[in-house]
DNA sequence: CATGAATGAGCTTTCATTCAT
DNA sequence: CATGAATGAAAGCTCATTCAT
């Protein structure tokens, strides 16, 4: 899975495709098409579809491990930790529109492979998992079920939120969305 | 879009297929091994893998809705009635795994469907939106988003949390994953 | 090949649709609409396609054979009874329109059947052919070929001529068609 | 409608089929196997059962077309070209003996093209109608109808005799059928 | 006796993948 | 090393024909 240097950019084309369609829609000739890579030159480099799915996945899941991790890293109780990781999440999502849309759109097929269910354990699960268990060591979060059930729901309700998220949404619309998921999550319902 | 009576409840026996393997991996002749109903049968009563699988979504929703708003008409104060929304929608995705799986899955495919999107909304979203909006006006519940954002994010997490519940899980720990759900959307995570 | 009565009749309506778009595109459902005879009415019948087509060529034929024989034993020298029979041939074709113009448009379908090549082989080439055997034994006739070949040539003519009749010819129209093909065959084209 | 070189000339192959069976009731598969070019191939070319019977009936069209105008542009009278027309077209008829009876066998599916009715027109009908027309205005020729009418005749009687020769008929016995034609039209029946 | 419903067989077409240059 | 050309495998779909009432 070593793509040849300046194909591997190349490939983001292809989110597109896959967001639009779906990946069993879009057919290896159109990805050539997309991305201006002859369909013969892909196989060269043996890149089936699978592999363009599995890349851009992969790629997109670790640039969320990227920005999530260094979320969760920052400075300061986890309660605010928490809503820079759902910022910078939902940041992201709305950068990579097609590529997150398609993951969303074909978690299926993405679920079916082991190295991007890792992936997506390693990109927020697990470090949001950590967070929270953090925050309740330290106090500053309180939940009566296991932090990963809480982390598996807040990245439903990110995902849910960033499919929603206009198209053309600012960068202030986004980290408004965020906040107001950090909210609910913190503060809750309840009065 | 008239079913043979006879042929309907055969079809929930695809869902399994398409949440094994993904609706477009899926071929007619595996639905028609699967359901008993031999290929040319399926097509002379126009039954097209687009229509097997807007049924089941369809289907599904329809009873998602039921149960929803079943609960959410319950008595009782805002907060409890949607707790036994949750309850109520978690149980149901057990009940249905296959079919919900499915839906998930291939939630890029469904959303690309007026009427399932339709369907969508009013078997979760609208009811649960309203629901909020009631426990607002009523003083139960507080938030600072629109309900609708609210009711978008409680559905991502239900769902991520649904994908997530053993297969053999009994119906007591789903009702209480549902009470941790409800709790955390309820009481938040700070102190 | 014994039709019950009643459905023979209706079976012409299906000659519409072979000459418009050739027997093999045309479907037995497209039959049973023409003709409104349901579809397993005619199998429960044996009435397959083949056996339409079989049906419409052979009665066709038959009205051809009826009037050319009857054309080919006036009175009169041969060369008159030679024009009436081209008169009788290019009205028959005229009046069984949709059925002529199948029967030439399927040629090859229709020759593939021993009955449908005797049925024509009586119809025209074999009366025609002792028509112009009897103009040489009485001297009214000259040919350096056998009477068959001429008989063939004729029945091409006759069918080429048919075809390209006007759809809304007048009978008047169509005898002097006739008229002016045996002038052509009889006078020939030196001076 | 650019056939690859090589594959064009693998396609009279398919002739026979046509001939034999007609070209409904041959499948793709069968020219596949006939041609020994992969179904695949074929439709990489867009080369489909329609483009086949296409390229068959108008390249021998256009063959049909070289010889007749060739023959009707030889020096000498007009009778005389009229006999080489007929001669030609009868050599070439018995050459191209399979795609010849497939077009006089499909002449439906044939004449539902406008460009094969063109090709049809331009091969025989227009060359010969004008080589009628010059025999009238230099006195050799003598006929009451319209020119296009005789050529039409002309052209009925040819085919016809054309797909009666004897598959294994010497290019003498052609000749001398084609001769005994040209007598025929040309004579006259009449003593 | 007639017919709506059902289906086996087979066709066209597509597409991921390999070949040949 | 890269790519236009080629193809095996399989999918969706149609339709003549049979079944069940």
């Amino acid at each position: 899975m070593v793509l040849p240097p300046g194909m591997a950019n190349k490939l983001w084309a292809a989110a597109d495709l896959f967001a639009a369609q779906g990946a069993d829609r879009t057919s290896v000739a159109e990805i050539a098409a997309a991305t201006g890579i002859p369909k013969a030159t892909l196989y060269y480099h043996s890149v089936t579809k699978e592999v363009v799915l599995a890349w851009i996945f992969r790629e997109l899941l670790g640039e969320v491990e990227e920005v999530v991790v260094e979320a969760a890293a920052s400075d300061g109780p986890a309660p605010d930790r928490l809503r820079a990781v759902l910022r910078a999440h939902l940041a992201l999502f709305h950068r990579r529109r097609a590529a997150s849309a398609a993951l969303q759109f074909d978690l299926g097929r993405a679920a079916r492979s082991p190295q991007i269910r890792d992936a997506a354990e390693a990109s927020f699960i697990r470090p949001v998992s950590e967070l929270i268990a953090e925050g309740i060591r330290e106090g500053t979060l309180v939940c009566s079920q296991a932090p990963r059930a809480v982390a598996l729901a807040l990245l439903g309700a990110v995902n849910t939120t960033g499919i929603q998220l206009p198209r053309r949404a600012t960068s202030r619309q986004v980290a408004a969305a965020a906040d107001d998921l950090a909210d609910l999550f913190l503060k809750g319902l309840s009065p």
